[in-house]
RNA sequence: GCUCCCUUCGUCUAGAGGCCUAGGACACGGCCCUCUCAAGGCUGUAACACGGGUUCGAAUCCCGUAGGGAGCGCCA
């Protein structure tokens, strides 16, 4: 399956169990995913699990389940182990410490006394005098002397990165290309908190290094805070990984998408009853174009997948294209499948007349609102409709309706003689008093669906 | 403020100097089909952010401008 030139390609999906999975995370793990598969490697799942305060064992469960949900399935991590675990960052301690055991004994990291307030009002300072708010190296110079003291004064310490001066970092990003950074540029960054927890730059990279991965696809937010990392492995001997940055996906209102646009995490498109095919269709084609353009069954995707075709501008997310996805997707569902899908006791009749004019299972329940419950409030349009055809009509169609058993072809045969009307001014009527609408499936089945009694009533009524 | 990134129809995208009178998909409009809607068929509206170069020739290369975004966190 993978093509003749590209090796195996091994990616990662890591995310912080501290929210719901959305569709910005969503779809990076898709393209990772495509990309080992395509390429015949391997997709590894790790949990970045360090900030202990936020993170909760509900968020990484509902994580598994989305992951699982839309049919990402990984090769290595927390539950199926592998041979770079454990992958649970939590539980990688022991290996983070003998890093900074390194790192400090090479004086390529040193603990840094100084406080959040002091940080804080430094970067104010500096932002002030028109300059980048970096840490000022403070803590940098400090002796083995003044160090024990500080400690002895049970101050307790961050670990901070050295960064190197006088560097360039080159790195050919996989969606950007060739990308340059200046070291003076960065500033001396923490990758140890003070509770002794690793810092995202470093556990992050280290760990990408580590497990082997290969490629490291992520948001672009983290284009500029790839040169850290790369420092950071230069420095320790690690192997260093592709890295390759999509454009940020934004929500209709444009702003990038995020836990405040609430209705766009994975969780709750699966409960509004979305497929998850439809879900990766849509989400196949945000910052992204395959070599197809109709819809693909999941297995398909890997070899339609194109990493060259990565997109660097944002990408818009908009529910109308879902919804396309959603239908095209409904309509390759087995009846079988489809009944399940509404996961409700419908009859078999039921289901096919009303398949067609169903995009999510709250359609379905109009619908069986319509053949066995009551109507909702006429509409303008069907209003209108109503007051046209006039109640003389409706008492000729009572009585039409009586004469017909509920069949529509002689119940219409016998209105058509009764009133002189014929086409959509004889159905038209017809079909908003029976069904409260002025669109729908067929209604001739809809009305041998209807018991004698609600039909009966709900033309009378209007006569 | 500094560094970096981005900019093709309303939206998602194709396009890697001539194949572009800029293609497709979604959405929208029209027509056909049809008792309605949907589906299907046909069809229409609609974009290279702007300004300068380079070139016989630029959506494609270069430089500016504008507008968006990100990073500079003991958040990831």
């Amino acid at each position: 399956m993978s093509s003749i030139n590209e090796s195996p390609v091994i990616t990662r999906f890591a995310p912080s169990p501290t929210g719901s999975l959305h569709l910005g995370n969503a779809r990076t793990a898709l393209f990772s995913h495509l990309w080992a598969r395509k390429s015949g490697g391997k997709f590894i799942l790790r949990i970045e699990d360090t900030d202990l305060t936020r993170s909760q064992d509900r968020f990484r469960d509902e994580l598994i389940s989305d992951m699982l949900w839309l049919g990402l399935e990984w090769d290595e991590g927390p539950d199926v182990g592998g041979p770079a675990g454990p992958y649970c960052q939590a539980q990688r301690g022991e290996f983070y410490r003998s890093l900074y055991q390194q790192l400090s004994a090479r004086d390529l990291a040193y603990p840094c006394f100084c406080t959040a307030e002091q940080l804080e009002l430094s970067r104010k300072l500096q932002r002030m005098a028109g300059k980048p708010p970096r840490y000022a190296g403070t803590c940098r110079g400090l002796t083995a002397a003044q160090r024990a003291e500080r400690e002895a004064r049970g101050l307790k310490p961050t670990l901070r990165f050295a960064v190197p001066g006088d560097q360039m970092i080159e790195f050919t990003d996989a969606v950007h290309g060739l990308q340059q950074f200046a070291s003076n540029d960065i500033g001396d960054f923490i990758i140890r908190r003070e509770d002794g927890t690793p810092a995202f730059f470093f556990c992050n990279a280290v760990d990408d290094s580590a497990m082997g991965v290969t490629q490291v696809l992520r948001g672009d937010d983290h284009l500029t805070n790839t040169p850290r990392q790369i420092m950071l492995l230069q420095a320790l001997g690690m192997p260093i990984p592709a890295y390759g940055h999509v454009g940020l996906l934004t929500g209709e209102d444009g702003a990038p998408l995020s836990k405040r646009h609430g209705s766009t995490s994975v969780q709750e498109f699966r409960e509004r009853g979305f497929l998850s095919i439809a879900v990766l269709n849509q989400l196949f084609r945000l910052g992204h174009a395959g070599d197809v353009d109709g819809w693909l069954a999941a297995a398909e995707m890997p070899r339609h997948f194109r990493p060259q075709h990565l997109g660097r501008a944002p990408a818009r997310f908009e529910v109308s294209q879902l919804m396309h996805w959603q239908k095209v997707s409904l309509e390759r569902l087995s009846q079988e499948d489809f009944r399940a899908w509404l996961a409700a006791d419908d009859s078999p009749e039921f289901i096919d007349l009303v398949r067609h004019n169903v995009v999510l299972p709250e359609d379905a329940a109009a619908w069986r609102a319509v053949v066995q419950g009551e109507l909702a409030p006429l509409g303008a349009e069907e209003r209108r409709l109503i007051d046209a055809a006039g109640a003389g009509f409706f008492a000729d169609a009572t009585l039409a309706y009586e004469q017909s058993k509920g069949d529509l072809k002689v119940l219409t045969q016998f209105l058509k003689e009764r009133t002189g009307r014929k086409g959509p001014d004889l159905f038209m009527p017809l079909r908003v008093a029976l069904t409260g609408l002025a669109h729908g499936p067929e209604l001739a089945q809809l009305l041998r669906l209807m018991p004698p009694e609600t039909a009966r009533r709900r033309l009378k009524i209007h006569a």
